[in-house]
DNA sequence: TGGTATAATTAACATTGTTAAGTTAAATGA
DNA sequence: TCATTTAACTTAACAATGTTAATTATACCA
């Protein structure tokens, strides 16, 4: 009686293949460029295929901004595996971060910039992936504070100020692509060093 | 012969009645919920009448985050006026940015993170308000440097983190209104301070 | 083989940004 | 004052969008 499985695991494997040509489409040419008629294109199936396995646009994107997020998670969870000075973990988490963001601009913006517009109140909702990358954000930091390396010890709000400055970053070289930002990387690490050197004790 | 500068003066005024309603209509549903026909249908005109004022979507919404910029530039410019320390108006003028963003979140979200995604390319051009903006964090970096107050000599990179740590906590507070932000004025001070303490010499 | 559930499609709807053609109203020149 | 030119505005239409309802094809079980 195995016929159910393999009913289920088609019915998967087409979810994922929707999902995947719905990423690379959005990444490509922007969520807002992107059909779903031309997603359907794609796959070789009818556009309203894809209503059978995801309630409208917004669902999909949103399913697609899930999985982008565990990439995120699992790339920064790389890290912690070499244990260096806490401090050493945390910039280098840092410069992950925006690396990941500038790597797959559209994804970044779609998850931390256009998903919550679309998903209002929702923000980082309990046990989402979204909560659990700050989670770890938040065990970066409490390990350098319990070192004593930051001079404040609100967890909270050091991670929060380090957040906003990955964050702020990343977004601007996205969106201002033609600002005349000083070299890149130098950027990206003043920026990092930076605040973490306001943080220090 | 004042019969074409009352002409002038009627055609401007339409215009102005069309950024408005495009202005309100954008900010309270959302750019992309907003339609041609809506704005139309608010100033009691045609659909295709805004188009013998604004080139297309793109533009009108282009006119209104130029006001918005133009409006940001005032408010910060107030700040110089009082001659005081230079740090503490680099501090200020922060508070201020973030303190705008937040009083017209969707203006602010509409100029800095919308219309770059809608005009592709354009980034801050020569001459534009944007780049105005720019200038004003540029001068009171300056003043900051010269004073020897500062570490780093280059100008454009700590303006550049500068507007990173406020254009970062900007945007989250925006966008997750609901994750467990600690105090919200603290958080402010605090991502300002310890941008500026992490330049400090 | 016939019946049933499931999967996928076709056709349609209302709405979108935008353009081309047409219309009205006002200013100009004789 | 009357015809003509010019400007302002509207009507009608186009192709493309997200989405739904009705319909057909497919695979399973008895």
């Amino acid at each position: 009686m195995g016929v159910k499985e393999r009913r289920a695991r088609e019915k998967e494997l087409l979810r994922r293949q929707i999902l995947s040509a719905a990423r690379e489409l959005f990444v490509n040419e922007g969520y807002e460029n992107v059909s779903m008629r031309k997603i359907a294109e794609r796959i070789e199936y009818s556009p309203t295929t894809i209503y059978l396995y995801f309630e409208d646009k917004a669902d999909l994107l949103d399913s697609v901004c899930q999985e982008t997020l565990l990439s995120l998670l699992n790339t920064l969870e790389q890290l912690k595996k070499d244990k260096s000075d806490p401090v050493e973990t945390l910039k280098k988490s840092g410069r992950t971060y925006v690396e990941f963001g500038l790597k797959y601009p559209q994804d970044y913006k779609l998850t931390f910039v256009i998903r919550p517009q679309f998903q209002k109140g929702l923000g980082l909702q309990e046990g989402s992936i979204g909560e659990k990358v700050f989670d770890y954000l938040r065990a970066v930091v409490s390990e350098c504070i319990q070192q004593k390396m930051f001079r404040q010890v609100d967890v909270e709000t050091t991670g929060q100020v380090m957040w906003s400055a990955v964050h702020g970053i990343t977004l601007l070289l996205i969106d201002f692509p033609d600002f005349p930002w000083t070299e890149r990387d130098t950027l990206i690490d003043t920026v990092i060093d930076t605040t973490i050197k306001g943080l220090k004790a």
